[in-house]
DNA sequence: ACATAGACCTGTTGGC
DNA sequence: TGCCAACAGGTCTATG
């Protein structure tokens, strides 16, 4: 499912529900998801205060007073949903009102506000691709130690995306989804950026990489495309095409915007542009673009 | 270093 | 209608 616009609008939904919140359980419903859950998952958390919902790329980072940081990370699959307790919850009172569990719920947060409000924030994920661990005293870990630049932020700009391909002979498309150099776009994100760009996915990466970064080069349009791409996602509350659920339960609306993903044999969108959105497969997934004014 | 293929899973879709 | 192959927003591993 996510790319970093969804797991960003996950974060968003969650944030109001939890933040703040105290941990009064934590229920496994099974032992591992990709990779087992940390086994001291449910007694590391309960009675802690969560202070932060955080993103790095693709990741959820949930940070508490006391307990390492948990990465959540939704794979293809993964969402969160909010259940809202009835009421305020009153001492005795056992029996809360809340939805049906449903098929794939593998984990259960149950969190109390001190003004009352209760939720139960839960995790399901059919394909169980996705993971929690916690990351080590310092704060980090592999996964997140690795990542490359956000997109989102200020400092990526034509100069530093033409930095990170230059003499690359790989694939461009192989090497925008590589998290190592750019961290947080997937396969709907790097077609669109590539079409608003009007570039190639199949062109090496180094090759589009100018002697002088200029405005209006092929790495500052690139690196535009995709701030654009990405903020306009995130606005949207992300792609909805089978799995991804705001945490509210409502569904994200930019994959009403796409101009290439998912759209093969549709004219291409470009005003002056006569062609016809192409699907190809490049390392093993597929890619959406237009050969005529991709070049 | 780099490219490709396979692996992990379940669910949906499209063609016959 | 049923069956089955192909495919799906990700990323890690093995192999050349």
């Amino acid at each position: 499912m996510p790319e970093l616009p969804e797991v960003e609008t996950v974060r968003r939904g969650l944030a109001p529900a939890m933040e703040g919140a105290r941990i009064s359980a934590v229920t496994t419903r099974r032992a591992d998801l990709r990779f087992p859950l940390p086994l001291d998952l449910a007694r590391s958390l309960t009675g802690r205060t969560i202070t932060s919902i955080g993103r790095r790329a693709k990741y959820l980072l949930i940070e508490t007073e006391g307990a390492p940081l948990l990465i959540s990370h939704l794979g293809m699959s993964g969402s969160f949903r909010i259940e809202q307790m009835e009421g305020a919850i009153t001492p005795g009172q056992f029996h809360h009102a809340r939805g049906k569990d449903e098929k794939h719920d593998h984990v259960v947060f149950d969190l109390k506000h001190a003004d009352g409000r209760g939720y139960r924030v839960v995790y399901n994920d059919p394909r169980r691709f996705g993971f929690m661990l916690f990351a080590d005293e310092e704060r980090m870990h592999p996964m997140l130690s690795a990542l490359g630049v956000e997109p989102t932020g200020n400092a990526f700009d034509g100069a530093m995306l033409a930095d990170l391909l230059r003499g690359k002979n790989t694939p461009l498309k192989s090497a925008l989804l590589d998290q190592r150099l750019i961290a947080g776009l997937g396969n709907i994100y790097v077609s669109e950026a590539l079409w608003r760009a009007g570039i190639s996915p199949l062109r090496t990466a180094g090759s589009i990489v100018p002697k002088r970064v200029a405005a209006g080069s092929r790495p500052d349009r690139l690196a535009q495309a995709i701030r654009a791409v990405i903020a306009e996602a995130i606005e949207a509350g992300g792609s909805s095409l089978r799995d991804h659920r705001q945490a509210d339960g409502s569904l994200g609306y930019f994959q009403h915007s796409f101009a290439v993903y998912d759209r093969e044999g549709q004219p291409c969108q470009h005003p002056e542009c006569k062609g016809t959105v192409q699907r190809i497969v490049q390392a093993g997934r597929s890619t959406f673009y237009c050969s005529q004014c991709q070049r």
